[in-house]
DNA sequence: TAGGCCATCTGGTCCT
DNA sequence: AGGACCAGATGGCCTA
């Protein structure tokens, strides 16, 4: 498992059952190119030429999107439109005006999709987890389950901060125990104090947490 | 080959 | 009426 080790956090990887390292591996492991799969038609990316197949070997109906000027790849579709119908809505219009409208309607939907893929991208764009070309980007959902724990774990060291803030600042004691380790994603260790250790180390960082501060250099140093 | 992931089509529903 | 959103269905690609 070792597109893990950009996370370095168990924590972090702490996605819902079904979705944990196993599944996140997967979609972790199968290589950043993609392959052609996930490139869209229009996009700059080549089409496989098998749904170009099956849009050929399917009824004839979908083969595309003049409205936006591209030959729309066609996986899928439901058995009415694949036996060459047109079920339900736009009722009471012609054929062909029924077909312009459908197409019309997928062409909108195809576009809803990719605006919410490439809102995907950019989530994926600011999640730390390994970005190598030799790793294949994160599933759609282990993109969102992250991105869940990647806030959680924010918050977590954003409150830690606080309350060490607070502490230094006012001497007040807090009884809440403070995490670990603020350096779950195997990035540089970010310290408050810019690479010093926390004033009245480290009398003030035992008595602040119990223990060695995550947010203090000098107790981190320390082997 | 099975399972996971994905793109696309489609019809229904809700909103403007 | 038209558009956005959603969920179901379908089939292709890839990996174990």
């Amino acid at each position: 498992m070792a597109e893990l080790k950009s996370l370095g956090s168990e924590a972090y990887l702490a996605l819902a059952p079904g979705y944990g390292p196993s599944a996140f591996a997967y979609g972790a492991v199968r290589g950043a190119a993609e392959g052609p799969r996930g490139a869209y038609p229009g996009r700059g990316a080549d089409f496989h030429a098998g749904a170009l197949g099956k849009s050929a070997e399917s009824s004839g109906e979908q083969s595309g999107d003049e409205e936006d000027g591209f030959e729309a790849g066609v996986k899928g579709g439901s058995g009415f439109e694949r036996e060459g119908k047109l079920k339900g809505g736009a009722l009471g219009k012609k054929p062909k005006e029924q077909r312009s409208l459908r197409l019309s309607i997928n062409a909108r939907e195809r576009r809803r999709m990719h605006d919410l893929n490439d809102a995907l991208d950019g989530l994926r764009s600011v999640i730390p987890y390994a970005h190598s070309p030799s790793v294949r980007k994160l599933s759609k959902i282990a993109t969102l389950l992250l991105a869940k724990n990647y806030i959680l774990m924010q918050a977590q060291a954003l409150e830690e901060m606080r309350r060490l803030v607070a502490y230094l600042n006012q001497g007040q004691a807090l009884s809440a125990p403070l995490p670990a380790t603020l350096n779950p994603f195997g990035q540089s260790p970010v310290y408050p104090f810019g690479g010093a250790a926390v004033p009245g180390c480290p009398e003030k960082c035992t008595a602040f947490t119990g223990a060695a501060s995550a947010l203090c250099k000098h107790c981190n140093d320390k082997p």
